[in-house]
DNA sequence: CGTTAATGCAAGTACTTACACGCATGCCTC
DNA sequence: GAGGCATGCGTGTAAGTACTTGCATTAACG
């Protein structure tokens, strides 16, 4: 019927991709052999060819995987709040997302375009979508007056803090060793909208 | 004596390490073949180990050559100028560096200190190097009372916007397509500082 | 019970790649 | 002109890797 006492040809697909990513964010998928996947995966090589035909197959099925679009419409139609509370709930979901896929987004890094290469593309697309939401929010908010300044630019500064946050605690030794998400996002965003200057002094 | 018709070794040597240099960054170390290396670098692959011995040892030579340290002491020593000066003084030198080393710089990314990658370790201690100083340049002006917050959560903060500005170029499409260096660095010490709220107006 | 579908297993093919070796060649210096 | 030195060139080897194939096994389903 539905439920088998051995895995299904579905638990072992998922099995495989699962395996396949944590290969991948390890080694790239030029590093990532087909051996290695299949042993993590606890699954017989041959089997992985059965199920994807190719590893260029597999690799790209990683992506589409795990790399879904993000449904946003909903949040951003709700966000009509105060700037500080509308990045702050756009940096939740950009922080969220960015954790999670932060070992796939780097490699979709290492690729300037050079083949158009289709897991990098995919990988990255998320990030642009959420971009262009950002864009979007800050653009209402440049209209009405709180905020100046070129949106795509802003947008982009301002997805740039919550990335280098990600990756900063790889890269930095003890940096923000101390921040839950929430405090450290609250950081940026105050950053963002207020600067880091003492409030009442000049310097020079 | 001294110059030769045919090329010196030393410049044989040279002349390997830049077409590594370039091939690295397009394919990474992995993918960069010793094949490929000699045929862009013009000579015979067999010169190649004569040179360096094997691959691995030409990979971290292009890392030592390419990402030699900053000799900064000398120009943090000048920076006693007002906040807006000193950072874009800073911005500058980051930017200058990563623009040209960008392309290494990603695969150092790529490397979450999984197996301590000495390539991508060498290549990454520059950005180290810079951080300690923009900590302590940052540092100062928050002992002055000019700057308030954690200094080195302010420095990977700044840091980080040059470096997403450098970056965001290949990743995002027409991001300031615009903004010559100076520009641009301007403008993030402006919100670094100053935020980008609207004067005399708050939000809600 | 017999069929079918999904897998494990083992061996094999074709190709790539780091690296070694030997030899010929050309340039430089004595 | 002889000897040394760096290099080009070809060939070879051993390991790795994507991918195939034939066969045995196991479990579900009629």
């Amino acid at each position: 019927m539905l439920a088998s006492k051995t895995a299904s040809p579905e638990e072992t697909r998922e099995r495989v991709l699962f395996a396949a990513r944590e290969v991948i964010a390890r080694k790239g998928k030029r590093g990532a052999t087909t051996r290695e996947i299949a042993d993590v995966a606890g699954v017989n090589e041959a089997t992985l060819f059965r199920h994807f035909g190719s590893k260029g197959a597999l690799v790209l099925a990683v992506a589409e995987r795990f790399c879904g679009l993000v449904e946003l419409r909903d949040v951003v139609a709700q966000l009509r709040g105060p700037v500080d509370a509308d990045l702050m709930a756009l940096g939740r979901v950009m922080l969220e997302r960015m954790e999670s896929q932060k070992d796939i987004i780097r490699w979709s890094f290492v690729d300037p375009g050079y083949d158009k290469d289709l897991f990098a593309s995919t990988a990255w697309r998320p990030q642009l979508a959420l971009h262009g939401i950002v864009v979007e929010v800050i653009e209402r908010h440049v209209a009405d007056g709180t905020l100046r300044g070129d949106a795509r630019r802003l947008a982009t500064l301002f997805m740039g803090m919550v990335f280098t946050h990600v990756l900063a605690r790889d890269k930095f030794p003890d940096s923000d060793v101390h921040a839950e998400p929430d405090e450290a996002l609250g950081f940026y965003v105050d950053v963002f909208l207020n600067g880091v200057r003492s409030r009442g002094r000049t310097s020079s």
